[in-house]
DNA sequence: CGGCAGATACGCT
DNA sequence: GCGTATCTGCCGT
């Protein structure tokens, strides 16, 4: 079992380093490991949560363990994983994935040959497994798209910054990724 | 490799 | 209208 989304994002989004993303498109596999996570709440006002409920944001309310797909800059897509209790508006960005297997598939819906310029944004490990506005409240306990259990990050793997690419509660330490992995977005 | 402009749709004011 | 939890290509060093 995947660790106790319930609690807060900020709490979440550390322990969620070394977890496993497993996608299934048609018959192929691909599989990511997180290794940087970014926290969102309703106490925040760089969230989408911050001003309440909204078509666009409901999914960020609901139950833990679901994916919140949006959509921003006329392009791109970025995934979290919704944390805390019923009614509270608090996620998890997935901001960068270590590729694990599906490279190829993966190299192909990126266009990038570089495996470490695969998955090391959040806009583009979307792309590279292939997450759109159709996953947007998703179980991710079942298939085609899975939170599960991988390595585990001990603490002191682990560095703590601020958030990157807001404009709004930038002193908040609440990026998190594993120490000296090469595919975080800007170590 | 670092900095900057441009792309481009949509939610919210 | 405006700003955006971003990426890419193009430029200069």
């Amino acid at each position: 079992m995947i660790s106790d989304l319930s609690r807060p994002a900020y709490e979440c989004a550390p322990s969620l380093l070394g977890a496993l993303l497993v996608r299934n498109i048609d018959k192929f596999t691909i599989i990511g490991k997180i290794v940087e996570t970014e926290a969102y709440d309703q106490s925040d006002t760089a969230s989408h949560s911050y001003r309440g409920v909204t078509p666009r944001t409901k999914v960020m309310f609901g139950p833990s363990g679901f994916a919140y797909v949006y959509f921003t800059y006329g392009m791109h897509y970025c995934m979290n994983i919704v944390t805390g209790q019923v009614g509270e508006g608090s996620a998890v960005l997935v901001r960068a994935l270590e590729p694990i297997e599906g490279i190829e598939y993966m190299r192909m819906l990126r266009k990038q040959a570089n495996v470490v310029h695969i998955a090391n944004g959040p806009a583009k490990l979307c792309q590279a497994l292939k997450i759109t506005r159709d996953l947007n409240g998703h179980d991710l306990s079942k298939p085609p798209l899975q939170l599960v259990v991988g390595e585990t990050v001990s603490a002191e793997d682990i560095v703590t910054t601020t958030r990157i690419g807001i404009s709004q509660n930038t002193d908040r330490p609440w990026r998190f990724y594993i120490k000296g992995n090469n595919f975080v977005s800007k170590p």
